[in-house]
DNA sequence: CGATCAAGTTGGCACTGTCAACATAAGACG
DNA sequence: CGTCTTATGTTGACAGTGCCAACTTGATCG
């Protein structure tokens, strides 16, 4: 932030990175109080541009959290690599989950954001590209764990257990176990168990192919 | 809504049930155009009263749509009472889970409400006691599948899955497979079966009691 | 140097939630 | 019956928003 967040750096009427300067206020506003409190009037404010500055670089509002998001997606696939490093299969997908709502929970806002309607990815091709190769990654780990089940099955119900649990807490539909477990490590490690054991012990189905990210 | 939508049934400068008819005005936009499109002026438009009519019934924006979320809890209670005569354990998981996803899409952007963190149940107690109800249905049935396990997490853990892929499924996460499959009855059974095949699996580990709604 | 054009600015519009002050109708009480 | 109170609606205002249009600035290139 210290970058850029002073415009007059030398004393310049054009900002000179006007847009990154934007993406990354919009990012720690996402991040500290959530999307409903971003406006576009108060990023350029904490910029330190006129109300109006930010639509040269982005045509509305949603374009510019749309750019907040991608930037989720990357950090999000980028953690899930770094989860690759466990070889025990079972141990692995719990990793993952730890990881997966670990993230959820650092980045709050920008998390709520990802999978928000309020962004539709059919009007954002390169979100929706970042989106489907994390998901990829996610598949890649849960057909290691049973190759006999439809991959596309199983990595959706994989994400759906790991995305209704993040919304959940970060929903704060749960009760404040917080105090003692502000991760939930402790719901995330059972939850993963029965769905490890789940996935292990079900006898494969017919699939059809479900697919995620359209928009 | 054809009830009270038109004031002047008696050219009453009282509307008379003015509270009952934003409620479901509110309940009508919410429904088909999501929560962010609900404005406290437009609701009072529809229903014929002045801007600044609501004000004498609820004191803010939110307490009207936390108003409309307690009646979609009610609703989902009953859904779920509704899904207790199957008897087989295993098919009755499967119905909880179908009727689950149908009311989430039947009523998309209730469902949204009630679960947004923007309704803060701490605000609103009765909204917390309907929503522990429901919680409390889908325990029981959970509870009879495997009593070994810890009752608490294991509601939990099928209460997320279900509403991860209801939150995926309402945020257009997934590709369209809506064309043929619009209840996405493939997924949620899939996701079903692997969860129940966990749920009566997996070893009963410890479990430190988690347990739903706070805010 | 002069023209062009991207990048920032000022001003305005329609809309929002909410507050304050006022108006009206209905009901209580004499 | 008349008056007083109170719940309920109304009008008007304020600060805030996203976005459009018109203007200004400064860098870049012939």
């Amino acid at each position: 932030m210290s970058t850029s967040e002073e415009k007059k750096f030398s004393g310049a009427y054009h900002h000179g990175d006007l847009r990154v300067a934007l993406v990354a206020a919009a990012t720690e506003l996402v991040t500290c109080c959530g999307p409903a409190a971003v406006s576009l009037r108060e990023v350029a404010r904490l910029v330190g541009v006129s109300h109006n500055a930010p639509y040269r670089h982005f045509p509305t509002r949603q374009a510019l959290l749309a750019a907040v998001a991608a930037c989720g997606f990357e950090m999000l696939s980028q953690e899930m690599r770094d989860a690759a490093l466990v070889v025990d299969p079972e141990a692995h997908l719990l990793e993952i989950a730890r990881g997966y709502i670990a993230f959820a929970l650092r980045h709050r806002g920008v998390y709520q954001l990802m999978f928000s309607d309020e962004i539709r990815k059919s009007d954002h091709p390169e979100l929706r590209a970042v989106a489907e190769q994390a998901f990829g990654r996610l598949q890649q780990h849960v057909e290691m764990l049973n190759p006999a089940l439809d991959p596309g099955m199983a990595a959706v119900t994989v994400w759906g257990l790991l995305h209704g649990i993040a919304h959940l807490i970060l929903d704060n539909q749960l009760k404040p176990d917080s105090e003692n477990d502000p991760l939930h490590t402790g719901l995330v490690g059972a939850a993963t168990r029965i769905l490890v054991a789940g996935l292990v012990n079900v006898q494969a189905g017919v699939g059809n192919g479900v697919q995620p990210n359209c928009g």
